[in-house]
DNA sequence: TAGATTGTTAATCGATTAACAATC
DNA sequence: TAGATTGTTAATCGATTAACAATC
């Protein structure tokens, strides 16, 4: 579709533009500069036009840029346009609090199916969706036509999962275990590293008060 | 303490290099050259050289580095062997799920309080942890010499709790609120935006399956 | 038309990789 | 000592920023 490959630095920014995009829409603004949204999201003027102009100019001179539409193109550059059947494995704490995150569903990511290692948990409702024995997966997801598997399950099984999903032609998984998945190159990965996370924030606390 | 500025991209990589370091620790392997490391972690052995020298020689030529003294050292850079306390403010799904993973006490990461603006919520009991109203956030702070606050609440009102908590003096705000915070330098953030990780998953399930 | 602002090329900056001398 | 592998400098690559001509 697109000519040239876009940078995963690029792909990164994108979200933050379209939530920014997104609240000026909402708050009834026609257009914006770069400079103005510049000003706004605090990155350069002339990043924002480079990224931008990855996918084509969305823009015109004089004027700006129109904030409904850069919204919607941005929304389809992210393929927000069609929606994603989800499941999530793991109806631990962290796989339910997802489960009853209503924005994804907003977003057009369905989540269809919840699955538990754990037979105390089966049967066990949440949102309307009940718990499912792993048993099922394979099944379940070819009936469903499931392109995005969350991992929300410790480190020990994860990879085991991980193979069965993508052996039922998976399209991505969402991985919030701790660990580095081993998967081939058309299955997407995106992680999710909770505590890599709060490595980091311990870091950047003990260097801050430097002089 | 660093006579040099480390740069987030090294920071972001350090953890990575912990986990993998203490898997091989607790497999009993003594040393590692750059070279097995790199085949391990599939990252240039270059660059693992190059990360580690930004905190001095860790390693021996001839020899490679002793596995258990670098998962050490890398553990004390990312602040590991001091204890950090921390509040969640928003005791909803994610918030509980965070309070009730307990890797992050192993790691040090104490969860002392748990905060609510709900009525509904006040004195419910999250693994012995009671959920507290939003009137006690100050003083349980500085009576309790809290570091880092979990922000867990719908991005309506996080902003004025940030400022709550940059007022009473928090080190740190670890945000899972779907919006940027504004704080001042000294307070440092980092953020899990749930959904922006979603969104470039989906954006590369689209453009993967180009030519 | 004149002013504003994009789209795009060129310059700079920083991060990654390669190479190799130092040294265990 | 010879071999291995680090620490570190130099080369390359990619990403960000600056500049400006194109154009609305």
């Amino acid at each position: 579709m697109e000519a040239k490959e876009i940078s995963q630095a690029v792909v990164s920014r994108l979200p933050r533009y379209f939530r920014y995009l997104g609240e000026l829409k909402d708050e009834g603004v026609e257009r914006i500069s770069s400079q103005e949204l510049s000003k706004l999201m605090r990155v350069t003027a002339s990043q924002i036009r480079q990224d931008f102009n990855n996918f084509g100019g969305f823009g015109q001179q004089g004027y700006g840029y129109n904030v409904e539409y850069l919204y919607t193109e941005i929304g389809k550059i992210l393929g927000l346009d069609q929606t994603h059947r989800l499941i999530i494995i793991g109806a631990g704490h962290l796989g339910q609090a997802i489960a009853n995150y209503m924005n994804f569903e907003r977003r057009g990511f369905l989540i269809k199916g919840l699955f538990d290692a754990d037979p105390e948990l089966a049967g066990k409702m949440v949102r309307q969706i009940p718990v499912r024995p792993m048993e099922e997966l394979e099944q379940f997801i070819q009936a469903n036509n499931i392109d995005i598997g969350v991992l929300t399950i410790p480190k020990d099984g994860a990879a085991a999962v991980s193979d069965r999903l993508v052996k039922c032609g998976i399209k991505a998984i969402w991985n919030f275990a701790h660990l580095d998945l081993d998967v081939p190159d058309s299955v997407q990965v995106e992680n999710v590293h909770l505590s890599d996370s709060l490595m980091k924030l311990s870091y950047n606390i003990r260097n801050s008060s430097e002089s």
